[in-house]
Parts: structure tokens; sequence; C-alpha cells
DNA sequence: TTACTTGCAAAGTATTTGCATCGAC
DNA sequence: GTCGATGCAAATACTTTGCAAGTAA
């Protein structure tokens, strides 16, 4: 099975794109963010490694990826951007936990075909869609509840 | 029924929030706006009228507003706030035209039990929540088809 | 009277862009 | 060799903040 790495590889190559050192290291710096990320978390951890990647390369290379469709934006209504490797099958959403910060995924077959329908009802041509349920997690509730208690 | 901006009005009173002129108008354009505003678009209807509100108290009146749980912020990933007027009877969700911008809402009773019911297989505890749905609308389809059958 | 508000301008933060140079293909 | 990429610094967009003066309650 073709690995994340060239597939985001190849597609950069197919629109014309070259491939540089710092766009590989943006693109496994990705990887290495177990699905999400946010911009200046990945710029941080990439200026430690051997080859310097400018700000403005790693935003380039990040809307090339964006545009490609192989990551995508989440909406969470930070100031930065926040985003995440595009997996169209087996799409997921999100619980944000407002407490630690947390973000906790979920998939679920019969939701997906329920917005599906919904967009359907409405003669809406999805592309795409996101889901962000904002809260408090389970562990920050317990610690709450513990931290109460105490009193 | 009390109509909204008194409800506004109170919601500020009660936080120990001096009602001024401005915060009226802000309030006043938060309502003729047909429920979805951003900002810029807020203080650009603003600047127009009798009262001259600077954009820092554009600002704040909608901080305290969006602490006050009177209006939500969008999740619709741009670069500027995107607001709605928070009516939690009655929760509705969006669907986002890439093409004329344009968003329509809709509300469906079963999809937003799901959404809770999720929320309580995780243990989460949900505070709130956005659906955003991207894609081209209807209208937007049937233009682009009548486009392209020119050619 | 008191505490909160206002406007302004300056400061932040996140992101984009012009330009000269460099490098992938 | 060509066309796109890179880094820098400046520019832009959006939002927040310090401060002196004004005002609602």
């Amino acid at each position: 099975m073709e690995s994340t790495k060239s597939r985001f590889l190849r597609a950069l190559r197919e629109r014309g794109h070259p491939i540089t050192p710092q766009r590989e290291l943006v693109i496994e710096q990705i990887m290495a963010s177990d699905s999400h990320f946010d911009i200046e978390e990945l710029f941080h951890e990439i200026r430690r490694k051997r080859i310097p990647v400018s700000r403005a390369t790693a935003y380039r290379t990040i809307a090339h990826l964006e545009k490609a469709g192989l990551i995508r934006r989440l909406g969470f209504g930070e100031a930065h951007g926040h985003y995440e490797i595009a997996a169209d099958e087996n799409h997921h959403e999100h619980l944000v936990c407002k407490t630690c910060r947390k973000i906790i995924e979920f998939s679920h077959p019969a939701f997906e075909k329920q917005i599906q329908s919904i967009a359907e009802s409405y003669k809406f041509r999805m592309h795409n869609h996101s889901v962000g349920i904002f809260g408090v997690c389970r562990d920050c509730t317990s610690r709450r509840k513990r931290r109460s208690n105490r009193k």
C-alpha cells in the first residue's frame, strides 16, 4: 500500500510542483503529527530539524496540499489555522475539549449518511463537511468533580 | 414576547455592563443582519449611522455578547469572525455555498438528538456544537449547468 | 461618585506577498 | 535553461490593548 508521504509527493508532482527538501520535511512533519496539526506547532517542530524551512514556505506548502485536497482546514474557530489529513474513506468528526484542548475523533457511518441525506434534500452538492462538538471531555469532568469534592 | 433587543440589553445590564448608545447600535445592527453577520460587514453598516462606533467598541461589545451566550461564533474557517444569534431552542446547522457564499440554515431534530447521543456515548459534556456542510448550492449548480450547456 | 466605557493609536497575531536568488527537472 | 521554489522583510488582515477622557447608573 502506498504510503501517505509518497501519495502527497505524487500529488504535488502531478500538479507541476517540484519536490524540494523543504516540502518533504513539511510533509514528514504532517505525517508525524498523527493527523491533526496547527501551523505554528508544525513550524516549531520543523525549525529544530536539519533543513531550515521558512514560515513562508511552510504556509505555501500547506496551501498546495490543501488545494490538492490532501489536507483539510478545520473550522474550530481558533485564531490560527488548524488542519487534518484528509481521508475521505472513513470520514470522522471531532469532540473538542475546552478544558484540556484535546481533540477526540469519532466516526459513525449512520451519522455520515444522515448528513449526506440532509444535503441531498436541499439539492446541495456537498464537497465536504465538518462537525465540531465542543464541551468538556470525560477526563476533565472527573478531574473537576474530584477537585470540588475536596472542598 | 420579549424582543431580542431587550433580551440582549437585559443580559448586559445583569452582567453589570452599562447600556450605551454605541452598544444599542451594535445590537440593533445585529438584529438587522437576519441572524448571520461578520464583524467587518457589521462595522461598515454601523459607520453610516448617526452615532459613530469605533472598531474597538464594536469588537468589545461583540465579545460581551459572546461571553453572555447571546451570540455564537461560527467555525467556518474564514479569516474574519463570523457570528450568529444564539437561539438554543431550535438549534440549526449550516450549508455553506462555496460559489455564492450563501448560508442556508437547516434544523433537524433527529439529527440534533444523534449528536447528543454521540456526545453522551463518549461521556463528553457538550456545551455546543456546529455542523458545516460545504459545497455548491442548488442555485449555483443549475447556473453552472446552464453555462456549460451553452458551450 | 464610581466603575465601566469610549476612541485613538499602537501593539499583537496569523498569514500573504514582492523580489532577488536558488534549485528541481 | 526554464519555471517554479525559497528566504527575507515588508505588507496585510483581523483583533486586542493601554491610556486619557467621557458617561451610565
